[in-house]
DNA sequence: CCGTCTATATATAAGCG
DNA sequence: TCGCTTATATATAGACG
């Protein structure tokens, strides 16, 4: 992009190649961010220029949680590496045995995954079936307390936020006899029927802040007087 | 980039958050691959898209091996491992390299177990029970298919069985026929009006057949010629 | 999900300081 | 390396099949 075309072919120009990196190293960044944030996704990025130095992009920071959640997809690769360190000798009986675990871990976090099912006889495809139906209740039952906790949480806030307004108000309101009392004292004429100005103000205030929410709200969820379940989900981010 | 310009937050639209994280990833892997050529660089990108899928890219294909580099930059709670390593010569490294390796397993391990879920975040439980569901499925889909393997199988069977019988059936019949002739080689009187025994065999043994079930299969199942329900009743798990 | 189309928004090559 | 400008190449939002 830019005022000429570029083939996909190393740039021989030295100059030109630093600059180019580091122009598209920017952008190359900046999207990931994008796209990260923009579609909820999580985004690991590692760039190592020709010198070797490295620029970095992770989502929330956490380089490391999103390269251990890789590993969990990953492990044609870690199996080459294994046989790798094979062919360089076994050296110890306890790096052996080591090796074997690993494979074997390796092999049960393939089934876990729902991978690599072809060795599998039936009544191990069962068992399996099983031992993951049992896990995902304990996960669902650990997600719901997560998520009831956040719940009560955010109530908790929302009741505070309430207590303050009310306060506000009050104060206002013991202003306002105030002032009526001091015009009372000065004049015998009644002001008492006229519209509360101070009234007026907490009301739209209040509508103000009901106008917050997005508009896009799904229709089951709008009765939810604390969180939205699905709101839910993204305050860990 | 497009006809409306776009806030950099989460697209609330479920649909338009599916679409445009599908565009953006392509298009930042194919730039990803390009700062890879153009300048010589070494890129390594994961993504993870909001329901858990993965997608990547390498430089050369070969994730590992940035991912070892990256590590070598990588420090805060590696220094500690890799001073620990150092100091114990070089071989040792490996070693201990697959002893972390295996500790990441076995955490994982335990996570797919639905152990130890404490030390996990809100996202990464459902980011894991996500993960479950979608092994249930192919584990599910597996199970299926072995079972209508030996379904057939066991159908091919019985069918061989039936015409075996049939071929005894017209055997015996035959043989009855020579019987009779003789008979009435002998003498003039019919037998051809009295029941033939053989059928009634083949009636018995079907009826044996259909008892070896289970007492206490579903109803849903009692109609399955061919699989004993108990056993098709792992099918939906 | 994938591909196509179009109008627009962005990225960036080239050049200069 | 970095900033800035401009002309252009690309990316992509939105709509549709």
């Amino acid at each position: 992009m830019g005022r000429g075309r570029v083939q996909l072919k190393r740039i021989e120009n030295k100059i030109n190649r630093q600059v180019t990196f580091s122009k598209r190293r920017s952008g190359l960044l900046k999207k990931a961010h994008e796209i990260s944030v923009l579609c909820d996704a999580e985004v690991a990025l590692m760039i190592f220029s020709t010198k070797g130095k490295l620029f970095e992009y992770a989502t929330d920071s956490c380089m490391e949680r999103i390269l251990e959640r890789y590993e969990r997809y990953s492990y044609a690769e870690r199996q080459l590496v294994a046989t790798d360190l094979e062919s360089q000798g076994s050296w110890t009986l306890e790096h052996a045995k080591l090796k074997v675990r690993l494979e074997v871990l390796q092999k049960n976090q393939r089934h876990f995954m729902g991978e690599d099912l072809d060795t599998l006889s039936l009544k191990e495809l069962q068992n399996l079936e099983h031992q993951l139906e049992t896990a995902l209740k304990h996960i669902r039952s650990k997600k719901d307390k997560a998520l009831q906790e956040q719940n009560n949480l955010l109530a908790k806030k929302i009741k505070q936020i309430e207590k303050e307004e009310e306060k506000e108000k009050e104060m206002e309101q013991a202003q306002r006899a105030q002032v009526e009392q001091e015009n009372n004292d000065l004049n015998s004429s009644s002001v008492l029927s006229q519209p509360l100005h101070s009234l007026n103000i907490s009301g739209m205030y209040q509508a103000a802040a009901g106008h917050e929410d997005n508009d896009e709200t799904p229709l089951e969820n709008q009765n939810n007087p604390v969180m939205p379940p699905w709101m839910v989900r993204h305050i860990n981010g």
